[in-house]
DNA sequence: CGAGCATGGTGAC
DNA sequence: TCACCCTGCTCGA
Protein backbone atom coordinates (compact mmCIF):
# COMPACT_ATOMS: atom_id res chain seq x y z
CA UNK A 1 0.00 0.00 0.00
CA UNK A 2 3.33 2.33 -0.61
CA UNK A 3 2.82 5.62 -2.56
CA UNK A 4 5.64 8.45 -1.04
CA UNK A 5 3.57 9.57 2.15
CA UNK A 6 3.68 6.12 3.30
CA UNK A 7 7.59 5.87 2.71
CA UNK A 8 8.20 9.11 4.39
CA UNK A 9 5.79 8.87 7.39
CA UNK A 10 7.28 5.45 8.04
CA UNK A 11 11.26 7.38 7.49
CA UNK A 12 10.27 9.58 10.27
CA UNK A 13 8.91 6.51 12.43
CA UNK A 14 11.61 4.47 11.82
CA UNK A 15 14.64 7.52 12.70
CA UNK A 16 11.89 8.45 15.96
CA UNK A 17 12.37 4.72 17.43
CA UNK A 18 15.37 3.74 16.45
CA UNK A 19 17.46 6.51 15.91
CA UNK A 20 20.59 6.61 18.38
CA UNK A 21 19.85 3.20 19.58
CA UNK A 22 21.42 -0.07 19.17
CA UNK A 23 19.31 -2.37 17.29
CA UNK A 24 18.98 -5.93 16.60
CA UNK A 25 18.80 -6.71 13.12
CA UNK A 26 17.63 -10.00 12.14
CA UNK A 27 16.13 -12.13 8.94
CA UNK A 28 13.81 -14.45 10.28
CA UNK A 29 12.51 -15.38 6.51
CA UNK A 30 16.72 -15.89 5.92
CA UNK A 31 16.98 -13.58 2.58
CA UNK A 32 19.09 -10.93 4.16
CA UNK A 33 20.67 -13.02 6.84
CA UNK A 34 24.34 -12.70 6.02
CA UNK A 35 23.28 -8.52 5.68
CA UNK A 36 21.51 -8.74 9.12
CA UNK A 37 24.47 -10.47 10.80
CA UNK A 38 26.79 -7.45 9.43
CA UNK A 39 24.28 -4.97 11.37
CA UNK A 40 23.02 -6.72 14.15
CA UNK A 41 24.25 -4.68 17.43
CA UNK A 42 24.86 -1.17 15.28
CA UNK A 43 23.44 2.16 16.03
CA UNK A 44 20.69 3.01 13.62
CA UNK A 45 21.54 6.95 12.95
CA UNK A 46 18.60 7.44 10.99
CA UNK A 47 15.87 6.76 8.30
CA UNK A 48 14.91 8.39 5.13
CA UNK A 49 12.86 8.86 2.22
CA UNK A 50 13.54 9.87 -1.40
CA UNK A 51 10.30 9.00 -3.56
CA UNK A 52 9.05 5.85 -2.53
CA UNK A 53 12.33 4.58 -1.65
CA UNK A 54 13.29 4.10 1.69
CA UNK A 55 17.05 3.68 3.34
CA UNK A 56 18.30 3.29 6.86
CA UNK A 57 21.46 4.16 8.05
CA UNK A 58 23.10 2.77 10.37
CA UNK A 59 27.06 3.92 11.51
CA UNK A 60 29.90 2.74 9.30
CA UNK A 61 28.39 4.13 6.91
CA UNK A 62 25.63 1.29 6.07
CA UNK A 63 22.35 2.06 4.34
CA UNK A 64 19.78 -0.62 3.86
CA UNK A 65 17.95 0.53 0.93
CA UNK A 66 14.02 -0.74 0.61
CA UNK A 67 11.63 -0.98 -1.82
CA UNK A 68 8.50 -2.15 -0.68
CA UNK A 69 7.06 -2.30 -4.03
CA UNK A 70 3.40 -3.24 -4.88
CA UNK A 71 3.05 -5.76 -1.56
CA UNK A 72 5.45 -4.88 0.54
CA UNK A 73 5.05 -3.56 4.22
CA UNK A 74 6.75 -2.22 7.19
CA UNK A 75 4.91 -2.19 10.41
CA UNK A 76 6.25 -1.02 13.37
CA UNK A 77 4.98 -2.22 16.81
CA UNK A 78 5.58 -3.51 20.48
CA UNK A 79 7.98 -6.46 21.28
CA UNK A 80 6.22 -9.56 19.54
CA UNK A 81 6.93 -13.15 18.24
CA UNK A 82 7.71 -13.17 14.42
CA UNK A 83 5.13 -14.41 12.92
CA UNK A 84 4.41 -15.54 9.36
CA UNK A 85 7.65 -14.35 6.58
CA UNK A 86 9.66 -11.32 7.91
CA UNK A 87 12.39 -10.24 5.59
CA UNK A 88 13.97 -7.87 7.79
CA UNK A 89 13.26 -7.19 11.54
CA UNK A 90 14.44 -4.19 13.44
CA UNK A 91 14.07 -4.68 17.31
CA UNK A 92 14.94 -2.72 20.57
CA UNK A 93 14.06 -4.03 24.21
CA UNK A 94 10.46 -2.50 23.64
CA UNK A 95 9.66 -2.01 19.67
CA UNK A 96 9.92 -4.02 16.73
CA UNK A 97 9.64 -3.10 12.62
CA UNK A 98 8.69 -6.01 10.40
CA UNK A 99 9.56 -5.81 6.72
CA UNK A 100 7.54 -8.09 4.76
CA UNK A 101 7.24 -9.04 0.53
CA UNK A 102 9.20 -5.58 -0.30
CA UNK A 103 10.22 -5.68 -3.82
CA UNK A 104 14.12 -4.80 -2.81
CA UNK A 105 16.14 -4.96 0.31
CA UNK A 106 19.85 -4.39 0.51
CA UNK A 107 22.92 -3.48 2.06
CA UNK A 108 24.66 -0.51 0.19
CA UNK A 109 26.12 2.91 0.81
CA UNK A 110 26.14 6.59 0.54
CA UNK A 111 27.25 6.56 -2.81
CA UNK A 112 24.29 4.01 -3.94
CA UNK A 113 21.57 6.34 -2.16
CA UNK A 114 23.12 9.60 -3.94
CA UNK A 115 22.80 7.57 -7.19
CA UNK A 116 19.39 6.37 -6.53
CA UNK A 117 18.33 10.29 -5.71
CA UNK A 118 20.20 11.63 -8.76
CA UNK A 119 17.89 9.27 -11.19
CA UNK A 120 14.33 10.45 -9.34
CA UNK A 121 12.72 13.68 -10.02
CA UNK A 122 11.79 16.30 -7.49
CA UNK A 123 9.62 14.67 -4.45
CA UNK A 124 6.71 16.80 -3.52
CA UNK A 125 7.17 16.06 0.09
CA UNK A 126 10.78 16.79 0.17
CA UNK A 127 11.21 20.33 1.76
CA UNK A 128 14.15 21.04 -0.52
CA UNK A 129 12.84 19.60 -3.77
CA UNK A 130 12.19 22.72 -6.61
CA UNK A 131 9.31 22.47 -8.65
CA UNK A 132 11.29 23.91 -11.64
CA UNK A 133 13.18 20.65 -12.60
CA UNK A 134 9.93 19.32 -13.28
CA UNK A 135 8.59 22.23 -15.39
CA UNK A 136 11.18 21.82 -17.47
CA UNK A 137 11.28 18.34 -17.92
CA UNK A 138 7.71 18.15 -19.22
CA UNK A 139 8.07 21.02 -21.42
CA UNK A 140 9.73 18.13 -23.79
CA UNK A 141 7.20 15.11 -23.35
CA UNK A 142 4.60 14.25 -25.58
CA UNK A 143 3.40 11.42 -23.36
CA UNK A 144 -0.08 11.54 -21.81
CA UNK A 145 0.21 13.60 -18.13
CA UNK A 146 -1.69 10.60 -16.78
CA UNK A 147 1.54 8.42 -17.80
CA UNK A 148 4.19 10.98 -16.75
CA UNK A 149 2.58 11.43 -13.27
CA UNK A 150 3.42 7.97 -12.79
CA UNK A 151 7.46 8.40 -14.18
CA UNK A 152 9.43 8.59 -10.99
CA UNK A 153 12.14 10.34 -12.77
CA UNK A 154 9.72 13.03 -13.77
CA UNK A 155 8.43 13.35 -10.36
CA UNK A 156 8.92 10.74 -7.24
CA UNK A 157 6.26 9.67 -5.06
CA UNK A 158 3.39 9.53 -6.63
CA UNK A 159 1.32 6.75 -7.47
CA UNK A 160 -1.72 5.81 -8.56
CA UNK A 161 -4.11 6.84 -6.61
CA UNK A 162 -2.58 10.51 -5.97
CA UNK A 163 -2.11 10.43 -10.30
CA UNK A 164 -6.17 10.08 -10.63
CA UNK A 165 -6.85 12.37 -7.56
CA UNK A 166 -5.08 15.79 -8.11
CA UNK A 167 -6.24 15.08 -12.28
CA UNK A 168 -9.48 15.22 -10.99
CA UNK A 169 -9.32 17.46 -8.28
CA UNK A 170 -7.50 19.99 -11.07
CA UNK A 171 -10.12 19.12 -13.67
CA UNK A 172 -7.84 17.90 -15.97
CA UNK A 173 -7.96 15.01 -18.91
CA UNK A 174 -5.54 12.65 -18.38
CA UNK A 175 -4.90 11.96 -21.71
CA UNK A 176 -3.45 15.83 -22.16
CA UNK A 177 -0.11 15.45 -23.77
CA UNK A 178 2.21 16.43 -21.10
CA UNK A 179 4.03 19.27 -22.87
CA UNK A 180 0.28 20.82 -24.00
CA UNK A 181 -0.14 21.69 -20.38
CA UNK A 182 0.83 25.39 -19.47
CA UNK A 183 3.35 25.63 -16.75
CA UNK A 184 0.97 27.25 -14.41
CA UNK A 185 -1.22 23.87 -14.61
CA UNK A 186 2.28 21.86 -13.58
CA UNK A 187 3.03 24.40 -11.04
CA UNK A 188 -0.50 23.98 -9.76
CA UNK A 189 -0.20 20.33 -10.30
CA UNK A 190 3.03 20.13 -8.08
CA UNK A 191 0.95 22.42 -5.34
CA UNK A 192 -1.61 20.16 -5.14
CA UNK A 193 0.69 17.41 -4.69
CA UNK A 194 2.64 18.86 -1.80
CA UNK A 195 -0.61 19.62 0.23
CA UNK A 196 -2.30 16.09 -0.66
CA UNK A 197 0.79 14.09 -0.22
CA UNK A 198 1.64 16.17 3.20
CA UNK A 199 -1.79 15.57 4.67
CA UNK A 200 -1.76 11.94 3.53
CA UNK A 201 2.05 11.67 5.36
CA UNK A 202 0.48 13.38 8.67
CA UNK A 203 -2.80 11.38 8.68
CA UNK A 204 -1.58 8.04 6.96
CA UNK A 205 -4.10 7.58 4.95
CA UNK A 206 -4.92 9.31 1.09
CA UNK A 207 -8.03 11.67 1.43
CA UNK A 208 -8.60 14.00 -1.15
CA UNK A 209 -12.19 15.18 -1.56
CA UNK A 210 -12.34 19.12 -0.32
CA UNK A 211 -15.16 20.01 2.47
CA UNK A 212 -17.92 20.47 0.32
CA UNK A 213 -18.39 16.89 -0.66
CA UNK A 214 -17.02 15.12 2.35
CA UNK A 215 -19.54 11.94 3.18
CA UNK A 216 -20.93 14.69 6.30
CA UNK A 217 -21.04 17.87 3.52
CA UNK A 218 -23.63 15.27 1.30
CA UNK A 219 -25.05 12.70 3.67
CA UNK A 220 -23.66 9.80 1.57
CA UNK A 221 -22.28 6.67 3.12
CA UNK A 222 -18.19 6.84 4.32
CA UNK A 223 -15.97 5.30 2.22
CA UNK A 224 -14.60 2.01 3.24
CA UNK A 225 -11.59 1.30 0.98
CA UNK A 226 -8.20 -0.44 1.50
CA UNK A 227 -6.31 2.77 2.13
CA UNK A 228 -9.34 3.74 4.28
CA UNK A 229 -9.62 6.90 2.99
CA UNK A 230 -11.81 9.99 0.95
CA UNK A 231 -11.55 10.11 -3.03
CA UNK A 232 -13.15 11.50 -5.75
CA UNK A 233 -12.19 8.65 -8.67
CA UNK A 234 -9.91 6.39 -7.59
CA UNK A 235 -11.67 2.52 -7.47
CA UNK A 236 -14.82 4.47 -8.15
CA UNK A 237 -15.15 2.78 -11.30
CA UNK A 238 -19.18 3.58 -12.64
CA UNK A 239 -20.28 5.11 -9.65
CA UNK A 240 -21.51 8.71 -9.82
CA UNK A 241 -19.30 11.66 -9.54
CA UNK A 242 -19.21 12.94 -6.39
CA UNK A 243 -19.24 17.02 -8.46
CA UNK A 244 -21.39 15.95 -11.28
CA UNK A 245 -22.95 12.37 -10.92
CA UNK A 246 -21.76 11.17 -14.26
CA UNK A 247 -20.30 7.83 -14.19
CA UNK A 248 -16.76 7.41 -13.09
CA UNK A 249 -15.05 5.72 -15.84
CA UNK A 250 -12.05 3.29 -15.77
CA UNK A 251 -8.96 2.55 -18.21
CA UNK A 252 -5.59 1.33 -18.20
CA UNK A 253 -2.89 3.64 -18.51
CA UNK A 254 0.57 3.04 -18.26
CA UNK A 255 -0.04 -0.45 -16.93
CA UNK A 256 -2.26 0.34 -14.17
CA UNK A 257 -5.67 1.40 -13.40
CA UNK A 258 -6.35 4.95 -14.56
CA UNK A 259 -9.81 6.30 -13.05
CA UNK A 260 -11.85 9.69 -13.99
CA UNK A 261 -14.85 11.87 -14.32
CA UNK A 262 -15.35 11.96 -18.09
CA UNK A 263 -17.23 15.28 -17.80
CA UNK A 264 -15.11 17.45 -15.33
CA UNK A 265 -12.09 16.15 -16.60
CA UNK A 266 -12.14 17.50 -19.86
CA UNK A 267 -9.94 20.98 -19.49
CA UNK A 268 -6.55 21.29 -19.62
C1' DC B 1 -10.88 -22.59 -0.39
C1' DG B 2 -8.93 -21.01 -4.78
C1' DA B 3 -8.70 -17.17 -8.07
C1' DG B 4 -7.99 -12.69 -8.84
C1' DC B 5 -6.41 -8.36 -7.70
C1' DA B 6 -3.66 -4.39 -5.54
C1' DT B 7 -1.35 2.42 -3.72
C1' DG B 8 5.21 -0.67 -7.80
C1' DG B 9 9.16 -1.66 -10.29
C1' DT B 10 12.57 -4.80 -12.74
C1' DG B 11 14.36 -7.44 -16.24
C1' DA B 12 13.81 -10.50 -20.21
C1' DC B 13 12.18 -10.56 -24.87
C1' DT C 1 4.60 -6.08 -23.55
C1' DC C 2 4.81 -9.51 -20.24
C1' DA C 3 6.32 -12.55 -16.43
C1' DC C 4 7.69 -12.10 -12.05
C1' DC C 5 8.47 -10.67 -7.21
C1' DC C 6 5.67 -12.24 -2.93
C1' DT C 7 1.70 -10.70 0.70
C1' DG C 8 -2.96 -9.94 2.10
C1' DC C 9 -7.46 -9.15 1.11
C1' DT C 10 -12.02 -9.93 -1.29
C1' DC C 11 -15.06 -12.37 -3.89
C1' DG C 12 -17.43 -16.31 -5.82
C1' DA C 13 -18.06 -21.25 -5.78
Amino acid sequence: MPEGHVLHRLADELTAGFGGRVVAVSSPQGRFTTEAMMLDGSTLVAARARGKHLFIEFTGERIIHVHLGLIGSMTLGPARPVVGQVRLRLATDTLVADLRGPQGCRLTDPQHEAAMAARLGPDPLDPAADPALLLARVRTLTKPVGTVLLDQAVLSGVGNVYRAEVLFRLGIDPLTPAADLPPATWRAIWDDLVVLMAEGKRQGRIDTVRPEHTPEAMSRSPRTDDHGGEVYVYRRTDEPCLVCGTPIRRRDLAGRNLFWCPACQQGH
